[in-house]
DNA sequence: CGGGCCGGTGACAACGTTGTCAAGACCCAC
DNA sequence: GTGGGTCTTGACAACGTTGTCACCGGCCCG
């Protein structure tokens, strides 16, 4: 910039000025300064200009489990689409489930002083997180302190799931999912066994399956729960995220007798599968908690929100299949 | 900083020594400076930190066309995998092939002063990439500068493709693809037309669906190939990416006869369905491309280099069936 | 004709760090 | 005891911006 200035022979703040259309400048003078801009070919420090103003360079920090998992980066895309409208980039890292990696990603994100930090916890605990950077925490709640949350219907879509199931006449129905540490885990897994009590019928202990972290896992324990003798094997399966629905149908296809299937989460191709699914609307999470933390920065001082995405049952067929 | 070199009664050098973990520090000092960090919870700024010492904060800027293409985030996840390694960050973008915004973004980038910028271009012209920051091409070429470019071997790729449906004994092979803009769609469209020329074949010009930017529109133009009439209808299908694909499976699941298809791209659940496909390594792409870009931050002097990752053939059975 | 006002411009400090250099304390050896 | 070395610490400037304030010239109005 002082390149500049001293090209258009004007000072400093002049340039400055111009830089950022601030009212107050000859046509003449400002026709000089671009001049020199264009022949330098200056770009202006968005790290210092931040640095000078106190805020970061209008930027987002989001913290998920996994880029490549199609619910997360539809969470990451709806996410930057509304920070683009605002002008905000966004900085995403993926914590692995592994607590240790999402604190030093947080801190990172903190030292680099993003504005807003949207993230998917991982860890036992969040106190460590700094009340002094925006917060919003997406599809899990914090554990040990109070703040914005966003998070889908998980009790009652699973619920749902497994409504259906019984109307179709299912008794035995089993349950594929993530490891019980997880929150979303365990809401699912309150789902599955409030519509069986609901219906009278007894839970099997061993029609639920945790721990399941990827699609071959979910494949390996289906494939378990087939394997069980007549009386115990079940008729119907409620995979409880995007992994364990593809694992699971992995399974099945290796199977002779017709399972029922309901899935959590709907993923790309269900509808040829034939698929029947829990919709979560990964967007609309993303979107609403962008849009939450906009508002906090544009001095929304309510008391923490806590809200709720709803989930919509799609029937193609997998969950329609007689016991 | 000032607070804590106060409370500690030391000089804000020192503290920066501490926070540094820098040598020459008596541990009674230390100890004094660590107790006013963690009472004050201190943390460093590091935008100031990347200021003063004139590089970037670690971070990497990628641009891409839209994260929730399955093809895409895995190139992020490789992205940031290797950026992890090294303590980095990565701004992730989606240009959705839009010059202007691509624009736009990239100044973002530059102005916030990444290491390197990584980015699938898709403007006609990319002379304004100010060459002070190292710059890493993926996906395709860029145009009007030469600079380290990533690339998929998709003539050869495309090539296969279409001589494996050949092999089979197909004549009449359709393509359906993108935009011939784009210079991956024009490449795979040489390996279609090279592949037919070889074997004899004449390319029929109605056969070459092109413009079939997301999978909707891919299926409508293969309803409309299979509407031809018998003489003139194709009995194979190369679908030249994974959103062409997915739309390509669409119209075959409506379709009485049935019609060969390879797709070029590997997807999720492609084995269930059977899908033959050319696999594009995504994860190289993004591996090798961040590789480049730290190898260039490490001083590698060498000219404009350009990698190209291997595609590999798939068979699952759409693309062995018999005209 | 003089005083006040206004619009354009620039000097300077400050944001929060860290690199450079120098000062001071201490120790060892001659 | 003195000179030279090492080790710890601090003062200060600098990174590239922008907010504050002051200056200067011209204009309007009394």
């Amino acid at each position: 910039m002082r390149d500049v200035a001293q090209q258009a022979g004007v000072s400093l703040k002049t340039v400055s000025r111009v830089i950022n259309a601030e009212a107050g400048v000859t046509p003449a003078t400002a026709a000089k300064v671009t001049q020199a801009i264009d022949a330098l070919e200056f770009e202006r420090n968005d790290l210092a200009r931040s640095l000078r103003q106190g805020r970061s360079s209008s930027t987002l920090g989001l913290v998920i489990e996994d880029v490549a998992n199609p619910f997360y980066s539809a969470v990451a895309q709806a996410v930057e689409a509304v920070a683009s409208e605002r002008g905000f980039l966004l900085i995403t890292a993926s914590a692995l489930e592994d607590a240790e990696r999402e604190r030093e990603l947080v801190g990172a994100l903190l030292r680099r002083r993003v504005d807003a930090l949207l993230i998917v916890p991982a860890g036992p605990d969040h106190r460590y997180i700094s009340s002094a950077t925006q917060t919003v925490f997406l599809d899990r709640p914090a554990r040990g302190i109070e703040a914005d949350t966003v998070l889908l219907d998980n009790l009652g879509g699973a619920r749902r799931a497994v409504e259906h199931l019984i109307a179709h006449g299912h008794t035995r129905i089993a349950c594929v999912c993530d490891t019980a540490d997880l929150y979303t885990v365990r809401e699912r897994l309150s789902g599955h066994r409030e519509a069986l009590a609901a219906a009278g019928l007894e839970a099997d202990p061993v029609l639920v399956a945790t721990g399941n972290h990827d699609a071959a896992a979910a494949q390996a324990a289906v494939g378990r729960l087939l394997a069980l003798p007549d009386k115990r094997r079940p008729t119907a399966i409620f995979a409880a995220n995007n992994r364990n629905t593809v694992g699971a149908l992995h399974a099945l296809a290796d199977h002779r007798h017709p399972v029922a299937l309901v899935g959590f989460d709907d993923f790309e191709l269900a509808d040829l599968l034939g698929t029947t699914v829990v919709r979560a609307d990964p967007w609309r999470l993303g979107e609403q908690a962008a849009a939450l933390a906009f508002a906090r920065l544009d001095g929304d001082k309510r008391s923490p929100l806590e809200i709720t995405v709803p989930t919509e049952l799609i029937v193609r067929g997998s969950g329609e299949v007689a016991p």
